[in-house]
DNA sequence: TATGACTAGTTGTCTATACCAGTCAGAAAA
DNA sequence: TTTTCTGACTGGTATAGACAACTAGTCATA
Protein backbone atom coordinates (compact mmCIF):
# COMPACT_ATOMS: atom_id res chain seq x y z
CA UNK A 1 0.00 0.00 0.00
CA UNK A 2 2.23 2.41 1.40
CA UNK A 3 6.07 1.66 0.81
CA UNK A 4 8.06 3.59 3.76
CA UNK A 5 11.49 2.72 2.16
CA UNK A 6 10.32 4.09 -1.40
CA UNK A 7 12.00 6.76 -2.61
CA UNK A 8 8.61 8.67 -3.49
CA UNK A 9 7.52 10.89 -1.02
CA UNK A 10 4.81 9.33 1.75
CA UNK A 11 2.60 11.84 0.72
CA UNK A 12 2.91 11.35 -3.07
CA UNK A 13 2.65 7.74 -2.56
CA UNK A 14 -0.79 8.55 -0.69
CA UNK A 15 -2.31 11.22 -3.38
CA UNK A 16 -1.70 8.44 -5.98
CA UNK A 17 -3.54 5.86 -4.01
CA UNK A 18 -6.54 8.17 -3.56
CA UNK A 19 -6.39 9.02 -6.92
CA UNK A 20 -6.66 5.69 -8.02
CA UNK A 21 -9.99 5.05 -5.98
CA UNK A 22 -11.24 8.02 -7.35
CA UNK A 23 -10.16 7.20 -11.05
CA UNK A 24 -11.59 4.10 -10.57
CA UNK A 25 -15.06 4.47 -9.59
CA UNK A 26 -14.50 3.52 -6.48
CA UNK A 27 -15.14 6.57 -4.46
CA UNK A 28 -17.48 8.32 -6.45
CA UNK A 29 -18.75 12.06 -6.70
CA UNK A 30 -19.77 13.39 -3.12
CA UNK A 31 -18.44 9.94 -1.36
CA UNK A 32 -16.97 11.39 2.14
CA UNK A 33 -13.38 9.89 1.75
CA UNK A 34 -11.90 8.45 5.12
CA UNK A 35 -11.01 11.28 7.52
CA UNK A 36 -7.23 12.38 7.84
CA UNK A 37 -6.87 10.67 10.98
CA UNK A 38 -7.97 7.57 9.83
CA UNK A 39 -5.62 7.63 6.34
CA UNK A 40 -2.92 8.62 9.48
CA UNK A 41 -3.19 5.38 11.38
CA UNK A 42 -4.39 2.99 8.57
CA UNK A 43 -0.92 4.24 6.80
CA UNK A 44 0.98 4.62 10.02
CA UNK A 45 1.85 8.30 8.81
CA UNK A 46 1.23 11.18 10.67
CA UNK A 47 -1.85 13.59 10.20
CA UNK A 48 0.12 15.88 8.81
CA UNK A 49 1.50 13.94 5.86
CA UNK A 50 -1.77 12.85 5.38
CA UNK A 51 -2.97 16.30 4.57
CA UNK A 52 -0.21 17.23 2.25
CA UNK A 53 -1.11 14.39 0.07
CA UNK A 54 -4.79 15.47 0.40
CA UNK A 55 -3.89 19.35 0.20
CA UNK A 56 -2.18 18.55 -3.00
CA UNK A 57 -5.72 17.24 -4.53
CA UNK A 58 -7.54 19.84 -3.40
CA UNK A 59 -5.56 22.27 -5.29
CA UNK A 60 -5.53 20.02 -8.36
CA UNK A 61 -9.60 19.71 -8.16
CA UNK A 62 -10.17 16.35 -7.10
CA UNK A 63 -11.42 16.42 -3.15
CA UNK A 64 -13.30 19.52 -1.53
CA UNK A 65 -12.69 20.08 2.40
CA UNK A 66 -16.04 20.85 4.47
CA UNK A 67 -15.01 21.96 7.78
CA UNK A 68 -16.21 20.22 10.30
CA UNK A 69 -18.02 17.51 8.02
CA UNK A 70 -15.06 15.77 6.22
CA UNK A 71 -13.18 15.93 2.53
CA UNK A 72 -15.48 14.65 -0.44
CA UNK A 73 -14.75 13.71 -4.06
CA UNK A 74 -15.47 17.01 -6.23
CA UNK A 75 -18.50 16.85 -8.51
CA UNK A 76 -15.87 16.35 -12.13
CA UNK A 77 -12.70 17.36 -13.32
CA UNK A 78 -14.20 20.09 -15.40
CA UNK A 79 -10.55 21.97 -15.67
CA UNK A 80 -9.43 20.22 -18.98
CA UNK A 81 -12.86 22.08 -20.31
CA UNK A 82 -11.84 25.21 -18.67
CA UNK A 83 -8.98 25.35 -20.45
CA UNK A 84 -9.65 24.47 -23.75
CA UNK A 85 -7.42 21.36 -24.33
CA UNK A 86 -10.52 19.22 -25.76
CA UNK A 87 -10.93 17.50 -28.89
CA UNK A 88 -13.85 18.28 -30.92
CA UNK A 89 -15.06 14.95 -30.21
CA UNK A 90 -15.09 15.90 -26.72
CA UNK A 91 -16.25 19.55 -27.79
CA UNK A 92 -19.17 18.19 -29.37
CA UNK A 93 -20.57 15.21 -26.86
CA UNK A 94 -20.51 18.19 -24.63
CA UNK A 95 -22.94 20.33 -26.58
CA UNK A 96 -24.98 17.24 -27.01
CA UNK A 97 -24.26 16.64 -30.34
CA UNK A 98 -22.89 13.29 -31.77
CA UNK A 99 -19.66 13.53 -32.90
CA UNK A 100 -18.44 11.72 -36.25
CA UNK A 101 -15.59 12.08 -38.62
CA UNK A 102 -14.87 11.39 -42.08
CA UNK A 103 -11.38 10.64 -43.49
CA UNK A 104 -11.18 12.28 -46.50
CA UNK A 105 -7.04 11.35 -47.63
CA UNK A 106 -4.10 10.30 -45.13
CA UNK A 107 -0.75 10.10 -46.95
CA UNK A 108 2.85 10.19 -45.84
CA UNK A 109 4.45 13.40 -47.31
CA UNK A 110 7.15 15.92 -46.92
CA UNK A 111 6.91 18.91 -45.09
CA UNK A 112 7.10 22.33 -47.34
CA UNK A 113 9.28 25.13 -45.21
CA UNK A 114 6.21 26.77 -43.00
CA UNK A 115 4.52 23.31 -41.42
CA UNK A 116 8.55 22.15 -41.05
CA UNK A 117 9.11 25.70 -39.43
CA UNK A 118 6.24 25.20 -37.12
CA UNK A 119 6.74 21.42 -36.02
CA UNK A 120 10.49 22.20 -35.35
CA UNK A 121 12.04 19.75 -38.22
CA UNK A 122 14.09 20.11 -41.43
CA UNK A 123 11.93 20.93 -44.71
CA UNK A 124 12.38 17.32 -46.31
CA UNK A 125 11.50 15.20 -43.37
CA UNK A 126 8.49 12.95 -43.57
CA UNK A 127 5.58 14.02 -42.12
CA UNK A 128 2.11 12.70 -42.09
CA UNK A 129 -1.12 14.86 -43.76
CA UNK A 130 -4.59 13.78 -42.22
CA UNK A 131 -7.29 15.66 -43.73
CA UNK A 132 -10.91 14.81 -42.35
CA UNK A 133 -14.28 16.38 -42.32
CA UNK A 134 -15.45 17.02 -38.85
CA UNK A 135 -19.52 15.97 -38.26
CA UNK A 136 -21.96 16.74 -35.68
CA UNK A 137 -24.88 15.02 -36.01
CA UNK A 138 -24.09 14.07 -39.67
CA UNK A 139 -23.89 17.80 -40.57
CA UNK A 140 -20.52 18.79 -41.65
CA UNK A 141 -19.27 20.93 -39.26
CA UNK A 142 -15.67 21.85 -40.13
CA UNK A 143 -12.86 20.61 -42.36
CA UNK A 144 -9.81 19.83 -40.63
CA UNK A 145 -5.94 18.93 -41.73
CA UNK A 146 -3.35 17.74 -39.23
CA UNK A 147 -0.08 17.45 -40.05
CA UNK A 148 2.31 14.71 -37.48
CA UNK A 149 6.11 14.33 -37.91
CA UNK A 150 6.74 10.71 -38.83
CA UNK A 151 9.36 10.05 -36.68
CA UNK A 152 7.76 10.25 -33.70
CA UNK A 153 4.63 8.16 -34.20
CA UNK A 154 4.09 5.36 -36.40
CA UNK A 155 0.36 5.56 -37.63
CA UNK A 156 -1.63 4.07 -39.85
CA UNK A 157 -5.75 4.71 -41.40
CA UNK A 158 -7.09 2.53 -38.90
CA UNK A 159 -5.54 4.43 -35.90
CA UNK A 160 -6.83 7.68 -37.49
CA UNK A 161 -10.38 6.03 -38.17
CA UNK A 162 -10.63 4.16 -34.62
CA UNK A 163 -9.07 5.66 -31.96
CA UNK A 164 -8.08 9.25 -31.50
CA UNK A 165 -4.65 10.01 -32.36
CA UNK A 166 -4.42 11.67 -28.57
CA UNK A 167 -4.67 7.57 -27.30
CA UNK A 168 -1.89 7.19 -29.76
CA UNK A 169 0.06 9.51 -28.18
CA UNK A 170 -0.13 8.20 -25.06
CA UNK A 171 0.70 4.66 -25.80
CA UNK A 172 3.84 5.81 -27.38
CA UNK A 173 4.61 7.32 -24.20
CA UNK A 174 4.23 10.97 -24.51
CA UNK A 175 2.36 13.27 -22.58
CA UNK A 176 0.94 16.53 -23.81
CA UNK A 177 2.24 19.84 -21.71
CA UNK A 178 0.13 22.39 -24.01
CA UNK A 179 -1.25 24.31 -27.17
CA UNK A 180 -1.12 27.48 -28.35
CA UNK A 181 -4.85 28.33 -30.65
CA UNK A 182 -5.63 31.10 -32.73
CA UNK A 183 -8.56 32.01 -34.12
CA UNK A 184 -9.62 34.04 -37.04
CA UNK A 185 -12.72 35.08 -39.59
CA UNK A 186 -12.19 34.44 -42.92
CA UNK A 187 -14.40 33.85 -46.07
CA UNK A 188 -14.70 30.03 -47.52
CA UNK A 189 -12.89 29.32 -50.48
CA UNK A 190 -14.07 26.99 -52.80
CA UNK A 191 -11.99 23.89 -51.93
CA UNK A 192 -14.36 23.84 -48.50
CA UNK A 193 -16.70 25.43 -49.56
CA UNK A 194 -18.21 22.25 -51.57
CA UNK A 195 -17.04 19.96 -48.15
CA UNK A 196 -18.91 22.21 -46.05
CA UNK A 197 -21.52 22.57 -47.85
CA UNK A 198 -21.60 26.24 -47.87
CA UNK A 199 -21.43 28.90 -50.53
CA UNK A 200 -18.22 30.32 -51.69
CA UNK A 201 -17.73 33.61 -49.58
CA UNK A 202 -19.73 32.53 -46.55
CA UNK A 203 -18.56 32.97 -43.15
CA UNK A 204 -15.90 30.37 -41.58
CA UNK A 205 -13.79 30.57 -38.00
CA UNK A 206 -9.93 29.07 -38.83
CA UNK A 207 -8.46 27.73 -35.99
CA UNK A 208 -4.84 26.84 -35.37
CA UNK A 209 -3.16 24.46 -33.36
CA UNK A 210 -0.11 23.66 -32.40
CA UNK A 211 0.44 20.90 -29.67
CA UNK A 212 3.89 20.59 -27.91
CA UNK A 213 4.52 17.35 -25.66
CA UNK A 214 6.14 17.74 -22.18
CA UNK A 215 9.78 17.26 -24.46
CA UNK A 216 9.04 20.45 -25.52
CA UNK A 217 9.01 19.41 -28.98
CA UNK A 218 5.81 19.96 -31.11
CA UNK A 219 3.65 16.77 -32.07
CA UNK A 220 1.08 18.48 -34.69
CA UNK A 221 -0.40 21.41 -35.85
CA UNK A 222 -4.13 21.38 -37.01
CA UNK A 223 -5.40 23.61 -38.95
CA UNK A 224 -9.44 23.41 -39.26
CA UNK A 225 -11.94 25.81 -41.44
CA UNK A 226 -15.30 26.11 -39.07
CA UNK A 227 -18.64 26.57 -40.54
CA UNK A 228 -19.34 29.99 -39.04
CA UNK A 229 -23.09 29.39 -39.32
CA UNK A 230 -23.33 26.53 -37.49
CA UNK A 231 -20.03 26.65 -34.99
CA UNK A 232 -19.36 28.81 -31.94
CA UNK A 233 -16.10 28.64 -30.00
CA UNK A 234 -16.77 28.92 -26.40
CA UNK A 235 -14.30 29.50 -23.19
CA UNK A 236 -14.59 29.91 -19.99
CA UNK A 237 -11.93 32.30 -18.13
CA UNK A 238 -11.44 31.94 -14.40
CA UNK A 239 -9.97 34.31 -12.06
CA UNK B 1 3.05 43.68 10.62
CA UNK B 2 1.66 40.77 11.94
CA UNK B 3 -1.36 40.74 14.55
CA UNK B 4 -1.07 37.17 16.63
CA UNK B 5 -4.25 38.47 18.30
CA UNK B 6 -6.38 38.72 15.35
CA UNK B 7 -8.72 36.10 14.42
CA UNK B 8 -7.19 36.04 10.89
CA UNK B 9 -4.95 32.81 10.56
CA UNK B 10 -1.33 34.08 10.21
CA UNK B 11 -0.29 32.20 7.34
CA UNK B 12 -3.59 34.38 5.75
CA UNK B 13 -1.30 37.43 6.90
CA UNK B 14 1.32 36.71 5.92
CA UNK B 15 0.38 35.51 2.38
CA UNK B 16 -0.95 39.11 2.49
CA UNK B 17 1.88 41.09 3.13
CA UNK B 18 4.03 39.22 0.69
CA UNK B 19 1.28 39.49 -2.22
CA UNK B 20 1.47 43.32 -0.76
CA UNK B 21 4.87 43.88 -1.77
CA UNK B 22 5.03 41.85 -4.98
CA UNK B 23 2.09 44.05 -5.84
CA UNK B 24 3.44 47.00 -5.30
CA UNK B 25 6.86 46.49 -7.23
CA UNK B 26 8.55 46.36 -3.92
CA UNK B 27 9.85 42.60 -5.10
CA UNK B 28 9.89 42.61 -8.93
CA UNK B 29 10.13 39.64 -10.71
CA UNK B 30 12.66 37.36 -10.24
CA UNK B 31 13.48 39.03 -7.01
CA UNK B 32 14.35 36.18 -4.15
CA UNK B 33 12.50 36.57 -1.16
CA UNK B 34 13.69 35.92 1.94
CA UNK B 35 14.06 32.33 3.41
CA UNK B 36 11.39 30.43 4.98
CA UNK B 37 13.85 30.40 8.07
CA UNK B 38 13.87 34.41 7.80
CA UNK B 39 10.53 34.86 7.54
CA UNK B 40 9.71 32.58 10.41
CA UNK B 41 12.29 34.23 12.67
CA UNK B 42 11.19 37.68 11.89
CA UNK B 43 7.25 37.03 11.78
CA UNK B 44 8.11 34.87 15.23
CA UNK B 45 6.00 32.17 13.63
CA UNK B 46 7.15 28.47 12.92
CA UNK B 47 8.87 27.36 9.66
CA UNK B 48 5.47 25.54 8.65
CA UNK B 49 3.59 28.32 8.81
CA UNK B 50 5.57 30.44 6.84
CA UNK B 51 5.43 27.17 4.46
CA UNK B 52 1.39 27.39 4.37
CA UNK B 53 1.91 30.96 3.23
CA UNK B 54 4.54 30.14 0.36
CA UNK B 55 2.30 27.42 -0.51
CA UNK B 56 -1.06 29.38 -1.62
CA UNK B 57 1.31 32.05 -3.02
CA UNK B 58 2.96 29.16 -5.57
CA UNK B 59 -0.36 27.35 -6.01
CA UNK B 60 -1.82 31.44 -7.03
CA UNK B 61 1.10 32.05 -9.09
CA UNK B 62 2.41 34.73 -7.24
CA UNK B 63 5.95 33.21 -6.72
CA UNK B 64 8.21 29.92 -7.49
CA UNK B 65 10.26 27.67 -5.04
CA UNK B 66 13.90 26.43 -6.09
CA UNK B 67 14.89 23.89 -4.41
CA UNK B 68 18.35 24.70 -3.48
CA UNK B 69 18.42 28.56 -4.54
CA UNK B 70 15.16 30.34 -2.86
CA UNK B 71 11.76 31.13 -3.54
CA UNK B 72 11.27 33.47 -6.90
CA UNK B 73 8.67 36.03 -7.12
CA UNK B 74 7.26 34.25 -10.65
CA UNK B 75 7.83 36.34 -14.44
CA UNK B 76 4.43 38.33 -14.45
CA UNK B 77 0.74 37.59 -14.08
CA UNK B 78 0.85 35.42 -16.79
CA UNK B 79 -1.42 33.59 -16.19
CA UNK B 80 -3.78 35.95 -16.78
CA UNK B 81 -2.89 35.75 -20.17
CA UNK B 82 -3.14 32.11 -20.48
CA UNK B 83 -6.47 32.46 -19.52
CA UNK B 84 -7.30 34.69 -21.90
CA UNK B 85 -8.72 37.30 -19.18
CA UNK B 86 -7.46 40.12 -20.81
CA UNK B 87 -8.22 43.61 -21.69
CA UNK B 88 -8.29 45.17 -25.24
CA UNK B 89 -5.31 47.27 -23.87
CA UNK B 90 -3.27 44.87 -22.73
CA UNK B 91 -3.74 42.43 -25.99
CA UNK B 92 -2.30 44.64 -27.88
CA UNK B 93 0.56 46.02 -25.99
CA UNK B 94 1.40 42.13 -25.33
CA UNK B 95 1.63 42.68 -29.58
CA UNK B 96 3.69 46.02 -30.04
CA UNK B 97 0.45 47.37 -30.95
CA UNK B 98 -0.48 51.11 -29.67
CA UNK B 99 -4.11 50.42 -28.41
CA UNK B 100 -6.43 53.57 -28.22
CA UNK B 101 -10.30 53.69 -28.83
CA UNK B 102 -12.81 56.27 -29.48
CA UNK B 103 -16.01 56.28 -27.43
CA UNK B 104 -18.76 56.63 -29.80
CA UNK B 105 -21.68 56.83 -27.22
CA UNK B 106 -22.24 56.66 -23.73
CA UNK B 107 -25.90 56.81 -22.06
CA UNK B 108 -27.66 55.17 -19.55
CA UNK B 109 -30.77 53.29 -21.00
CA UNK B 110 -33.31 50.36 -19.60
CA UNK B 111 -32.27 47.04 -20.08
CA UNK B 112 -34.36 44.96 -22.89
CA UNK B 113 -34.98 41.06 -22.69
CA UNK B 114 -32.13 39.64 -23.71
CA UNK B 115 -29.60 41.82 -21.98
CA UNK B 116 -31.30 41.80 -18.68
CA UNK B 117 -31.38 37.94 -18.95
CA UNK B 118 -27.72 37.88 -19.07
CA UNK B 119 -27.09 40.76 -16.80
CA UNK B 120 -29.05 39.05 -14.12
CA UNK B 121 -31.40 42.07 -13.59
CA UNK B 122 -34.59 42.99 -14.53
CA UNK B 123 -35.92 43.92 -17.52
CA UNK B 124 -36.75 47.63 -17.20
CA UNK B 125 -33.42 48.54 -14.61
CA UNK B 126 -31.16 50.72 -15.71
CA UNK B 127 -28.03 50.21 -17.55
CA UNK B 128 -24.93 51.79 -19.37
CA UNK B 129 -24.40 51.34 -23.06
CA UNK B 130 -20.90 51.92 -23.96
CA UNK B 131 -19.87 51.58 -27.46
CA UNK B 132 -16.35 52.35 -28.46
CA UNK B 133 -14.04 51.94 -31.54
CA UNK B 134 -11.02 50.14 -30.43
CA UNK B 135 -7.79 50.88 -32.16
CA UNK B 136 -4.38 49.83 -32.84
CA UNK B 137 -1.79 51.83 -34.35
CA UNK B 138 -4.76 54.55 -35.37
CA UNK B 139 -6.33 51.52 -37.49
CA UNK B 140 -9.84 50.62 -36.38
CA UNK B 141 -9.65 46.85 -35.15
CA UNK B 142 -12.85 46.18 -33.29
CA UNK B 143 -16.45 47.94 -32.92
CA UNK B 144 -17.12 47.09 -28.76
CA UNK B 145 -20.74 47.45 -27.19
CA UNK B 146 -20.73 46.75 -23.29
CA UNK B 147 -23.38 47.18 -21.11
CA UNK B 148 -23.43 47.26 -17.27
CA UNK B 149 -25.89 47.22 -14.52
CA UNK B 150 -26.11 51.19 -13.00
CA UNK B 151 -26.69 50.24 -9.73
CA UNK B 152 -23.30 48.27 -9.86
CA UNK B 153 -21.40 51.30 -10.85
CA UNK B 154 -21.69 54.45 -10.78
CA UNK B 155 -19.80 55.45 -14.34
CA UNK B 156 -20.03 58.72 -16.26
CA UNK B 157 -17.65 59.39 -19.67
CA UNK B 158 -14.52 60.76 -18.22
CA UNK B 159 -13.95 57.00 -16.07
CA UNK B 160 -14.52 55.40 -19.91
CA UNK B 161 -12.13 58.23 -21.52
CA UNK B 162 -9.32 58.34 -18.94
CA UNK B 163 -9.12 54.84 -17.07
CA UNK B 164 -10.09 51.58 -18.04
CA UNK B 165 -13.82 50.21 -16.75
CA UNK B 166 -11.75 47.39 -14.98
CA UNK B 167 -9.96 50.61 -12.39
CA UNK B 168 -13.39 51.19 -11.79
CA UNK B 169 -13.97 47.59 -10.51
CA UNK B 170 -11.57 47.63 -8.83
CA UNK B 171 -11.88 50.64 -6.80
CA UNK B 172 -15.67 49.91 -6.31
CA UNK B 173 -14.35 47.13 -4.16
CA UNK B 174 -15.04 44.15 -5.91
CA UNK B 175 -13.47 41.52 -7.35
CA UNK B 176 -13.61 39.88 -11.02
CA UNK B 177 -14.19 36.05 -10.48
CA UNK B 178 -14.61 34.67 -14.34
CA UNK B 179 -15.55 35.26 -17.38
CA UNK B 180 -17.27 33.27 -20.72
CA UNK B 181 -16.02 33.94 -23.98
CA UNK B 182 -17.91 32.85 -27.44
CA UNK B 183 -16.53 32.95 -30.60
CA UNK B 184 -17.66 32.71 -34.06
CA UNK B 185 -17.31 33.96 -37.58
CA UNK B 186 -19.56 36.22 -39.26
CA UNK B 187 -20.09 38.91 -41.84
CA UNK B 188 -20.03 42.72 -41.34
CA UNK B 189 -23.24 44.35 -41.51
CA UNK B 190 -23.49 47.78 -43.03
CA UNK B 191 -23.56 49.28 -39.15
CA UNK B 192 -20.09 48.09 -38.28
CA UNK B 193 -18.96 48.45 -42.03
CA UNK B 194 -18.19 51.71 -41.58
CA UNK B 195 -16.94 52.07 -38.30
CA UNK B 196 -14.44 49.34 -39.01
CA UNK B 197 -13.50 50.92 -42.57
CA UNK B 198 -14.33 47.12 -43.99
CA UNK B 199 -16.85 46.24 -47.16
CA UNK B 200 -20.06 45.11 -46.14
CA UNK B 201 -19.79 41.23 -46.14
CA UNK B 202 -15.98 41.20 -45.37
CA UNK B 203 -14.78 38.38 -42.47
CA UNK B 204 -15.77 39.43 -39.00
CA UNK B 205 -14.85 37.62 -35.62
CA UNK B 206 -17.60 38.62 -32.97
CA UNK B 207 -16.96 38.00 -29.76
CA UNK B 208 -19.24 37.94 -26.89
CA UNK B 209 -17.85 38.17 -23.29
CA UNK B 210 -19.71 37.60 -20.07
CA UNK B 211 -18.36 38.79 -16.71
CA UNK B 212 -19.00 37.70 -13.07
CA UNK B 213 -17.85 38.99 -9.94
CA UNK B 214 -16.42 37.09 -7.15
CA UNK B 215 -20.30 38.23 -5.46
CA UNK B 216 -21.40 35.71 -8.39
CA UNK B 217 -23.58 38.93 -10.04
CA UNK B 218 -22.34 39.47 -13.52
CA UNK B 219 -20.71 42.72 -14.25
CA UNK B 220 -21.25 43.15 -17.59
CA UNK B 221 -21.40 42.23 -21.31
CA UNK B 222 -19.28 42.77 -24.08
CA UNK B 223 -20.47 42.47 -27.72
CA UNK B 224 -17.70 43.13 -29.99
CA UNK B 225 -17.15 42.89 -33.57
CA UNK B 226 -13.39 42.34 -34.84
CA UNK B 227 -11.92 42.70 -38.31
CA UNK B 228 -10.84 39.70 -39.77
CA UNK B 229 -8.62 40.45 -42.08
CA UNK B 230 -6.61 41.91 -39.18
CA UNK B 231 -6.89 40.28 -35.88
CA UNK B 232 -6.32 37.15 -34.78
CA UNK B 233 -7.51 35.78 -31.04
CA UNK B 234 -5.00 33.77 -29.70
CA UNK B 235 -5.19 31.20 -26.94
CA UNK B 236 -2.51 29.40 -25.18
CA UNK B 237 -3.60 26.09 -23.02
CA UNK B 238 -1.88 24.29 -20.28
CA UNK B 239 -1.94 21.12 -19.28
C1' DT C 1 -42.58 20.22 22.23
C1' DA C 2 -38.89 23.19 21.82
C1' DT C 3 -34.49 24.86 23.41
C1' DG C 4 -30.01 24.78 24.89
C1' DA C 5 -25.93 22.29 26.65
C1' DC C 6 -23.01 18.66 25.84
C1' DT C 7 -20.21 15.47 23.08
C1' DA C 8 -17.80 13.09 19.59
C1' DG C 9 -16.21 13.65 15.23
C1' DT C 10 -14.56 16.52 11.50
C1' DT C 11 -11.15 19.93 9.29
C1' DG C 12 -8.23 24.27 10.38
C1' DT C 13 -4.29 26.41 12.46
C1' DC C 14 0.10 26.35 14.62
C1' DT C 15 4.35 24.89 17.06
C1' DA C 16 9.00 22.85 17.56
C1' DT C 17 11.92 19.77 15.82
C1' DA C 18 14.47 16.66 12.80
C1' DC C 19 16.67 15.15 8.91
C1' DC C 20 17.04 14.93 3.64
C1' DA C 21 18.47 16.95 -0.80
C1' DG C 22 20.03 20.32 -3.92
C1' DT C 23 23.30 24.59 -4.66
C1' DC C 24 27.11 27.38 -4.32
C1' DA C 25 31.17 29.55 -2.69
C1' DG C 26 35.28 29.33 -0.49
C1' DA C 27 38.81 26.54 1.89
C1' DA C 28 41.87 22.83 1.50
C1' DA C 29 44.37 19.63 -1.16
C1' DA C 30 46.55 18.17 -5.36
C1' DT D 1 46.83 26.92 -10.76
C1' DT D 2 43.32 23.51 -10.75
C1' DT D 3 40.57 20.21 -8.49
C1' DT D 4 38.22 18.41 -4.62
C1' DC D 5 35.90 18.81 -0.51
C1' DT D 6 33.41 20.90 3.09
C1' DG D 7 30.10 23.79 5.22
C1' DA D 8 26.46 26.83 5.17
C1' DC D 9 22.82 28.07 2.92
C1' DT D 10 18.31 26.88 0.35
C1' DG D 11 13.68 24.30 0.03
C1' DG D 12 11.48 19.25 0.78
C1' DT D 13 9.71 15.73 3.73
C1' DA D 14 8.00 14.05 8.02
C1' DT D 15 6.84 13.67 13.02
C1' DA D 16 3.83 14.33 17.35
C1' DG D 17 1.04 16.99 19.62
C1' DA D 18 -1.99 20.92 20.87
C1' DC D 19 -5.99 23.70 20.56
C1' DA D 20 -9.69 26.18 17.63
C1' DA D 21 -13.73 26.12 14.73
C1' DC D 22 -17.41 23.84 12.94
C1' DT D 23 -21.21 20.02 12.39
C1' DA D 24 -24.56 16.98 13.83
C1' DG D 25 -26.56 14.15 16.87
C1' DT D 26 -28.03 13.18 21.95
C1' DC D 27 -29.98 14.30 26.10
C1' DA D 28 -31.68 16.94 29.91
C1' DT D 29 -34.54 20.69 30.99
C1' DA D 30 -37.85 24.47 30.74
Amino acid sequence: MIDKTSPMPLYFQIEEAIKQKIDKGEWESETMIPSEREFAENYEVSRMTVRQAINNLVNDGYLTRRKGKGTFVSAKKIEQKLLGLTSFTEDMKSRGYRPASRLISFQKTTAENRVAKALEIEEDQEIYEIKRVRLANDIPMAFETTYVPVDLLELNESHIKEGSLYSEVENAGFVIDYATQSLEASISREAESEILEITKGAAVLLIKRQTYLTTGRPLEIVHSVYRGDRYKFMIDMKR
